[in-house]
DNA sequence: GATTGTATGATTGTATACAATTATACGAGG
DNA sequence: CCTCGTATAATTGTATACAATCATACAATC
């Protein structure tokens, strides 16, 4: 989905921005003028406009009618409440994905787990970044094998929204170590076809994830 | 929130276009042309363009690059979907507000629930636009009364989508009746500080609903 | 007859021009 | 000194113009 995202200028832009706003890069009321952005990026306001509407739907800018556009950023507390409400709804993914995965997408999974072993291995100390996109994976992987693309698209919404915050949070090399191996276990359950169990692994999982975020400040 | 959506082309274009897809006036795979589409509403390509790519956002419409717009549509599964997710976060949210809500947001729901009451008892028989609009307020208030305003964007968003649904389904007078009664209980839930009760009464209630509109095809 | 290449038309992508609205500066009046 | 009103500048809202891409029709070739 969103394939054209890479393809126009406008998609760039909102890509752009939305890294932008959730790195921090741009503050809490910032405004965003549509000639400023333009000529910061190379383009002509007509794809900024375009970026910020959809912004404005996904909640990361304010826009007041002939005023302007306003980044809304997102609080501590908007973290804690996408935790809370990922810890259920990886639960019901994880549920359904035990009931309807397909061997492939087992296999698939089990790649993405040993390939973050594998990264932990490492006595040079492990690649953040590598550790971070397959951490990604699993989950995508998992969003797609619960056969609802309904729950597949508001878990990957939710997931880029704290992707600044997960960062933060793997860079802990025991934390990082625990939730492989929990991945593990919820790929045991789903193996076993125990949709109760990888209900209940996930919401853990995403439990102790947000905990972990709360113990560096967050 | 998105409150420029009346005032600007743009947001009228995208209420209307979601609209008329929720409603099944578009049906799926069916082509948006932005020129076609602008001049039935009497306006140019550019908010038609705005509209299209927000909608796209929403999973309402994909959009394949240089080609054009194509409806998405959804599914009877995808609101099968849905009600399980909402059910779950309807749950939280009432949990949450019990924890949160304040005098006046009480009040609030108070009202819409004796005004719902009122129109069920009109012998002239009750006016289906307006219980269906009580009832988006009841749910408006609750997810207001959450605190969460993360929480409350996403429920809102799966409340417009099952829209056309939740008509169908309230036209069920025995349903509209059970649904005012349950209400009723989640606000005394609510009112007992009693967050535990208030989820699962939330919980199910919106399991209710998913069933009766089972009943009637869905 | 099927296939491929090309020309033409239609549609989207982007930029720019113009209109409408709002913010700002400044002076008049109290 | 403060308030209000007006003029001007800046910004957004919308429409249109132009460029790039894609679909279609038709002819040439095998």
């Amino acid at each position: 989905m969103e394939e054209y995202q890479d393809h126009s200028l406008g998609g760039r832009v909102f890509q752009k921005l939305r890294e932008d706003i959730l790195s921090g890069k741009y503050k809490e009321n910032d405004e965003l003028r549509e000639n400023t952005v333009g000529k910061e990026l190379g383009v002509s306001r007509t794809p900024v406009r375009e970026a910020l509407r959809q912004l404005e739907l996904e909640g990361l800018v304010t826009i007041i009618p002939n005023r302007g556009a306003y980044v809304t950023g997102i609080s501590h507390k908007d973290i804690w409440d996408i935790y809370m409400i990922r810890s259920m709804l990886e639960g019901l993914c994880a549920r359904w994905a035990a009931e309807h995965i397909t061997e492939a997408q087992l296999d698939e999974l089990e790649e993405a787990i040993l390939l973050s072993e594998f990264q932990m291995k490492k006595e040079s100390g492990f690649n953040t970044e590598q550790i971070t996109a397959l951490d990604g994976r699993f989950h995508a992987i998992l969003y797609e094998a619960s056969g609802s693309r309904i729950l597949s698209h508001v878990l990957t919404d939710f997931h880029n929204y704290v992707q600044a915050a997960r960062k933060s949070s793997i860079v802990s090399e025991d934390r990082a170590r625990k939730s492989i191996r929990e991945h593990r276990q919820i790929l045991r359950a789903i193996k076993d076809r125990d949709p109760e169990m990888a209900e209940q692994l996930a919401n853990e999982h995403i439990m102790h994830v947000m905990q972990n975020l709360k113990k560096q400040g967050y």
